[in-house]
DNA sequence: CTATTTTTGAACTAAATAGTACATAAAAGC
DNA sequence: GCTTTTATGTACTATTTAGTTCAAAAATAG
């Protein structure tokens, strides 16, 4: 950042954001009890030493991941909602994770979803901060709902809030069942079934 | 067992099936990887040698225990079905889970689905056996929703196999959406989602 | 009663884990 | 230049993990 007061010391050898990136990226591919610091500190570029001076620990570090991973997530579909819409940009939020095992056989999943069950009654502190997490999430979803039925593409009259917990968790759902290794045939009548959701 | 042909060489001190109920127990209350054979065996009431002997490892413990698992749900669920039919089963299956969540505050969720996600990418034969138990599930939903179609409790005309899908991934859905810590409101709207596709 | 077979208890192993200690390096302040 | 401050590399620690070793125990077969 230009303008930032020059501290006293021997200055970092590596961005603190780039770093958190970095790690984000390797959690999100790996999971939280699967991301040994072995694994990961290669991975963000930096030594053990200079991971704990700067990220205090694992469980600390995981938490400013959730919180870059939730802004940089809906920055993402703020954008692909000013370029092809509301109701496409839920409709290609599924569409995505299909193409993704299509394409490569396997899917990623979202990163907080993930997370979700492997912090449920192990980590209490990050359980509760995916929580919260995941309300701005549904809130976000809630007012892509309610545009599109403002301008007409959804005209289902539930509640904005309604259609958008159902498509929530039809897309939990969706990689819950993926990663249980249900056919194809019921993963594409599932996107079928999203899509008559959001008519 | 009766009329079993006796062995040379000292008893086994403990019932193997038995032992195997009690592990699938832990298991399906701590997960796979969170299960550390210091807490098993004394939950499953032997010692390291004997369970060595028995069982050979970990991962094949774990085989036995998802057979075990698949079995004894669908067992109970044919049980289920033949006091309350073939719709009312299905219900009661969203059902129980949303009380559990009220009584107790969280949810075991179903075993296949919780280590599907756990062993995806990472114990590959495992994952393979998940995939076939969940076959078995998603035959036996369809044949439910086939006989609820046929008696009239179900007026729902898509193929049966479809209906089966939808209902098992907003189940499955819901499990995720419940420990990514969704409120309340989210998950009873759901359940009415449920009842709606078996109208 | 003795040989054979199988099970069991206790102690051990090798690898992996998150986190620490500490000396040294590199900057700013004066 | 000297002091203060902050960052880093290397080595270490304590704990936990799945799995092994092996002698002793407990049964049957003859």
């Amino acid at each position: 950042m230009l303008f930032m007061k020059q501290t006293r010391g021997r200055p970092k050898a590596f961005d603190e954001d780039e770093a958190l990136v970095l790690a984000m990226n390797y959690f999100w591919e790996h999971g939280y009890d699967d991301t040994s610091l072995d694994n990961l500190l290669p991975a963000m570029g930096i030594k053990k030493s200079s991971f704990y001076h700067t990220f205090k620990s694992k469980e600390a570090l995981f938490s400013r991941v959730l919180d870059l991973y939730r802004k940089e997530m809906l920055s993402s579909l703020e954008i692909l909602k000013k370029q092809v819409g509301a109701k496409q940009t839920l409709i290609m939020m599924a569409q995505m994770t299909i193409q993704e095992l299509r394409e490569t056989g396997t899917v990623k999943g979202c990163l907080m979803v993930n997370s979700g069950q492997e912090c449920y009654k192990k980590y209490t502190n990050l359980s509760q901060q995916i929580a919260e997490e995941f309300d701005y999430f549904y809130r976000y979803f809630t007012s892509l709902v309610k545009e599109a039925q403002a301008n007409g593409d959804i005209t289902n009259t539930k509640e904005a809030s309604v259609i958008a917990g159902r498509f929530l968790n039809m897309i939990n759902g969706l990689l819950a069942t993926i990663q249980a290794g249900a056919p194809q045939v019921l993963i594409d009548d599932v996107f079928e079934q999203i899509k008559e959701l959001l008519e």
